[in-house]
DNA sequence: TTCCTTAATAAGAATGGTTACTATTTAAGT
DNA sequence: ACTTAAATAGTAACCATTCTTATTAAGGAA
């Protein structure tokens, strides 16, 4: 299916992305990378280690922070800022930003549609060299609140 | 001082918040509170748990992390979304957004001049109910810019 | 192909920010 | 002042993440 194609598109990108970089491609790697990417749900680490561990039994917990880490530094994934404990992570690198759901913590994407841009206060570049920038709202989500409704 | 005459309007505030929740007026909860509203910092807990402790040498670290929560729970506080380990605080309720530096993790504050307002998409609240929403922006402060040219 | 170098990994221990537990204290209503 | 439930101090526990160390394997060189 077309996320399948997608999904491969996104790991030649990465094996690219670490030949380049001197790093070496793993099957850790692109395993890791793999889950992020199919995910919709934007994942924290414990769902990607046991995600991967189900199809690589040995694989440490401490490989996938750090795998997790260098997929960010290598800008194939970015972590959702969150307010939780838990570190979340997405595949999707268009431009878009987040609702977090305060009662069950999920996390639904924002597109702007087109004109809809966000654009930065202009006093914001006086602080110094802007690398990104980041919006989240936060509230209840539909979900949550149709079950409070339906209790 | 001006400052001084906020901060004990603050701590009014925080008393009428205190008694209309039916929670108790505690001189840990004042000192807390005073300790986050007169720094410009955007504290850590162990940075408000020093500061008290130097003047209230029994507080205990738990006291802090509880009381800060109860602050935040209260709308006296609000905790800044920073992508590090450590949560930082801010007492400065007027709507206004960060600049983080990465480099030396120093929280700026970023107000709007009128007319920038940022409006949020209209999509977004197809996603539930809007408690709030934020905008951070990241990179490299002047001070560390500066310094990295001085070297 | 085989060898070599060194980056990457597995396993488990350690770390560090935060939270929980429990006995004690104390704010504030009667 | 008396009462009582909320708040606190002290300390232990928790849990996400990172570190340590011995081992493995990616990928270039021979």
């Amino acid at each position: 299916m077309n996320t399948e194609i997608l999904i491969d598109e996104k790991i030649e990108k990465l094996k690219e992305a670490c030949r380049l970089h001197g790093m070496r491609v793993t099957p850790q790697r692109i395993e890791i990378f793999k889950e992020v990417a199919k995910s919709c749900a934007h994942p924290d680490a414990e769902t990607v280690y046991e995600a991967v561990k189900s199809k690589m039994p040995n694989v440490s917990v401490d490989t996938v922070y750090r795998t997790l880490a260098s997929l960010e530094e290598l800008n194939m994934i970015i972590r959702v800022d969150n307010l939780l404990p838990k570190a979340r992570f997405d595949a999707d690198l268009r431009p878009h930003y987040h609702f977090l759901c305060t009662k069950c913590n999920e996390v639904y994407d924002i597109f702007f549609e087109e004109g809809e841009e966000l654009t930065l206060p202009k006093s914001a570049e006086a602080f110094g060299q802007i690398k990104d920038y980041n919006l989240q709202i936060r509230g209840i989500c539909k979900k949550c609140l149709n079950k409070h409704d339906g209790k």
